[in-house]
DNA sequence: TTTCAATTGTGTCATATATACACTAAAAAT
DNA sequence: ATTTTTAGTGTATATATGACACAATTGAAA
């Protein structure tokens, strides 16, 4: 069989950023790395491909790994490949974004690969250009949360109405009108009324709604327009 | 220096999608393979990353190498890393997304490397999964376009609104309505009135305008919303 | 058991934006 | 001069958005 005439060591690894949300944050899924260089220091979720897995798989496989989760949100984000982004050798990563229901994770898993969920205004320096990953995924998040329904993904299945708005406070940092708000959400037509009520609320017990999964589907490329506009950078 | 315990042989390549207008149709500027496997079969124009280089600067290069132009909008689309995609040896190939002035190419590079611009509907199949890639590609130029001011990389310094029209009805192959796309697009204030006219047509001669590219950059990240609704996949 | 504080749910009005559609103007060919 | 083609602008209607007010539910406190 043919072979490329390529001497070059190029290294391709995967990095993980996972985000949850806690109910009043957006948390951020980081580990103290555990190899050199480096070592001890804080990092995304990473390693190597493996020659006979997809990136997908491989994403999924590290994913999995420190969170025991499997199907979840999962996009390729972008790929790093700057030539001195890793000390060690020429690595090229392609970057992994994943949302989570925070509660459903594997806590021992994460335990044990040293990781921790890290609030993103309290995130540590990270390693390499991993901040700068963080920094994109971050502001992926927001542009791809105000033009699809990707908001669900972080949040349990049965959620309320207030609860998805904090979400999107949270993402955007910033506060939204509660009535618009919910008059926007609800006329997606996304959301079924379970006819049963939060009783986590100390005061007026909201109605939980779930996701309508097909709809969902259908509709997922429809543009949203969650994002206030004064978030956006500049008004036309 | 320490090195990593990696003994995979994965190599990783760029592809390059490169996007035209001709004032008509878009155009993709595709290549016949000058290598094995899959030699004489039509291709995208790519190639391997070098150790010295960081991704865009090789996928400058593989442009450049094609099309004699530098400073062009090119962004990386996704890196494609199927185990089989390429039957020689594992390959993982980053792709990019160009979009330039069909005009302003070099077209003796372009003879040189057996390439040719092909209009979008009569692209004939092409090697691995750069089917795929131009797919995507095309959705995501469309994506894009709805949403930011990216379609004027494409036209001439100094161009019409009915030129305009015709590339945003190319893009999304559908009939635009003059007059409320004369609006949309001059309530954007990216536009620059440059007094002249055109002189190609036959009939009444349009207003030349040129992009205030101070402006552009300001509000690049703005949305917009030239698709028309009946473009989006659901209407909410 | 009444009152209070906190939170949820819904309605309304003014304004902005989008869409559908009709007319006038310019230029070249006849 | 008339015709044909394309460019440029205006307007009425529907729809969406943003600002804002009030009523209802709940647990806790008086």
């Amino acid at each position: 069989m043919y072979r490329y005439p390529v001497t070059s060591r190029i290294l391709l690894a995967i990095d993980c950023i996972v985000f949850g949300f806690d109910g009043k944050d957006i948390k951020l899924l980081l580990v103290k790395r555990n190899l050199e260089p480096e070592k001890g220091k804080w990092s995304l979720m990473g390693g190597f491909l493996r020659e006979e897995e997809d990136l997908e798989v491989g994403a999924a496989r590290i994913i999995f790994d420190l969170t025991g989760l499997n199907n979840i949100y999962v996009e390729q984000l972008e790929t790093f490949g700057k030539v001195n982004r890793d000390p060690a050798e020429r690595t090229v990563s392609v970057v992994f974004f994943a949302l989570i229901q925070i509660e459903e994770h594997d806590s021992e898993a994460v335990k044990n690969h040293n990781a921790s969920w890290i609030s993103l205004d309290q995130r540590p320096g990270l390693i390499f250009d991993h901040d700068e990953m963080v920094s994109q995924a971050i502001e992926h998040l927001r542009y791809k949360a105000a033009l699809h329904p990707i908001g669900f993904e972080l949040l349990p299945e049965l959620f309320t109405i207030p609860q998805l708005q904090k979400l999107y406070e949270a993402i955007y940092n910033t506060p939204l009108d509660r009535r618009n708000f919910s008059r926007k959400l609800l006329s997606t037509g996304l959301l079924i009324d379970t006819g049963s009520k939060n009783n986590n609320s100390a005061t007026k017990k909201a109605t939980l709604y779930k996701l309508d999964t097909i709809r969902y589907k259908e509709k997922f490329h429809a543009f949203w327009n969650f994002m206030p506009d004064s978030m956006k950078p500049v008004k036309l």
